[in-house]
DNA sequence: CTGGGGACGGGGCCC
DNA sequence: GGGGCCCCGTCCCCA
């Protein structure tokens, strides 16, 4: 028995060395397959290439003699010559291509010096020349065609000269350099090929974005569709000059909804990955105007024109990109970063005025602030409990609004019939809807966006701005029936119809002495029955 | 002269 | 946005 245990002990051990070694010759088996099958890939990958080339100087030999054989029929186009010029803010997501001095044409494969916004890059370009482009002066500009064969380049920035039939479309060559409007519109420029002289054809945007959108699922142009996005029916604000530019969220969120209703939430930290549209600062809609450069970090008012994509895959797969719409900036500064904004004037107390407006007009916002983080998450539970959180702050202020609460008596029972969903989170007090809670933050974070353009005085709430400027203005709209004062207030008239009245209703409960006021009883108990 | 009270203006804040 | 209430400060009157 003894013995016939060691054996299977023995049988065990054996069958496990014997396995051991067949899944390293398996293993060693994968390797080398795998190493053959990518040698054989890169090999073909080179051929590819090289084939590729081939196939792009051929085809530059046969523009370039069909140019040669009519070199009136070939204008040279920049559409974004004016970009390039700073003629928009937008020069991000654009790149002037320099030609070297001297060179009447390019070769192929020449190195191309590209200017893309800060940085500059080296790019394997092929370039359709004619020599008409040269007599139109500086104006004209090159036609690049980026080698595509690279492949690793952004792909949306590359444009796209398509050579499909085009088979009966007369010539055309509508760019007009110096139209003032050229940087607004944008030109889309296709080389039709398979016709006797090479026709460059401008488009306006509409066609762009439409061939965008098809260009968008096949994986060659990745920029955003403007029909998904829901932007009208050129798919953007109705500008005309609509284009899209890389915003370079630090650490941004952004949800990518996709079609089956799940939102994908994913930290985006690829500069490159986050895009938005560009405004026609004449034709943003509402809370638009707000839009500011980017470039000084002006991310408050600019919040409600971003429209955040997903990360682009580089690679060429479908891409599903819905309208983002990302809030979230407007309220850092308003919250936290409160002393930008106390200076700043009337105007952009206005500002915040309207993109609150337009925020909350928006649905499925995406917000980023600390106080939309929790309000988002559950109204409810964004109430920080007097066990966790209540500071000494805290306490203050609420003993404040309780005290306020027990003043005014029925005015708070009455409050809270209503649902209070919408909790402040320096003091837990509910409100309906989440305007109020954020004007009521502003009385904790001090923040008074409405400034008095007449002095140095400035209110948290537009009705006090409003009410204020009565003092600048002398109106006083509240006349007495009895006497012939005026107020600019109604309360102050109200108040003051009690001098004729005798209305006394506050009593001092320790001498009886009667007070038309609140607060003159407050005083007159303060002076007389402190000790008390 | 001083202190209490009234009238009023204005801001804060909530409904 | 407007109404309404509260609070505070200032001015004035008067005992």
């Amino acid at each position: 028995m003894a013995n016939c245990m060691v054996f299977h002990t023995q049988i065990a051990s054996i069958m496990e060395v014997l396995a051991n070694a067949a899944v390293a010759d398996i293993c060693k088996l994968v390797d080398d397959d795998y190493a053959v099958f990518r040698l054989e890939i890169t090999q073909s990958q080179k051929e590819n290439r090289a084939l590729r080339r081939k196939l792009q100087l051929l085809e530059m030999k046969v523009a370039r003699e069909r140019v040669l054989a009519s070199p009136s029929s070939v204008k040279i186009l920049d559409r974004y010559r004016g970009l390039a010029r700073g003629e928009g803010q937008l020069t991000g997501g654009y790149r002037s291509f320099v030609k070297p001095a001297g060179h009447n044409t390019w070769r192929d494969d020449q190195p191309i010096t590209v200017d893309e916004g800060s940085g500059t890059s080296t790019q394997h370009v092929i370039v359709i020349e004619s020599e008409d482009a040269e007599a139109a002066g500086p104006g004209a500009s090159s036609l690049v065609k980026q080698e595509g064969s690279e492949g690793e380049e952004d792909s949306w920035h590359s444009r796209d000269i398509q050579t499909g039939a085009a088979s009966g479309v007369p010539p055309v060559a509508t760019e007009d350099p110096t139209s003032p409007t050229q940087s607004r519109i944008r030109h889309r420029i296709t080389e039709v090929s398979g016709m006797p002289n090479s026709a460059l054809k401008s488009e306006t945007d509409t066609k762009t974005l439409t061939e965008t959108h098809r260009l968008l699922h096949t994986g060659t142009d990745h920029r955003s569709d403007p029909e998904r996005l829901g932007l009208g029916p050129l798919g953007c604000p109705p500008a005309p000059g609509s284009e899209y530019l890389p915003v370079f969220h630090q650490s941004q969120k952004t949800v990518h909804s996709r079609e089956d209703g799940d939102a994908l939430e994913t930290a985006v930290d690829d500069p490159s990955c986050s895009y938005s549209t560009e405004m026609d600062p004449g034709n943003m809609p509402l809370g638009l105007e707000t839009q500011t450069d980017l470039s000084r970090g002006d991310w408050n008012r600019y919040s409600s024109s971003v429209y955040s994509e997903g990360c682009l895959d580089k690679k060429g797969e479908v891409i599903v990109i819905d309208e983002v719409t990302v809030k979230m900036e407007g309220d850092i500064p308003l919250t936290w970063n409160a002393d930008s904004h106390l200076g700043d004037g009337h105007s952009q107390g206005r500002d915040f005025l309207d993109y609150r407006e337009s925020l909350e007009t928006i649905p499925n916002n995406v917000t980023h602030s600390p106080l939309h983080t929790l309000r988002d998450r559950d109204p409810v539970s964004t109430s920080m409990g007097p066990s966790d959180s209540h500071s000494l702050f805290d306490q203050v202020l609420n003993s404040n609004d309780s005290a306020r609460a027990q003043a005014q008596g029925g005015r708070a029972t009455s409050d809270s019939s209503k649902e209070k969903r919408f909790l402040c989170m320096f003091c837990s007090k509910g409100f309906s809807c989440p305007q109020k809670v954020e004007i009521h933050q502003r009385f904790h974070t001090g923040v008074k966006p409405f400034s008095c353009n007449q002095c140095h005085m400035s209110f948290a709430q537009a009705g006090d701005l409003k009410r204020h400027q009565r003092v600048h203005t002398g109106e006083k709209p509240y006349s007495c029936p009895q006497c012939e004062k005026r107020f600019s207030r109604l309360d102050k008239l109200k108040m003051h119809l009690k001098v004729h009245t005798g209305e006394r209703p506050f009593a001092c409960t320790h001498c009886r002495k009667r007070f038309s006021e609140r607060s003159y009883l407050r005083i007159h108990q303060q002076k007389n029955h402190s000790t008390l």
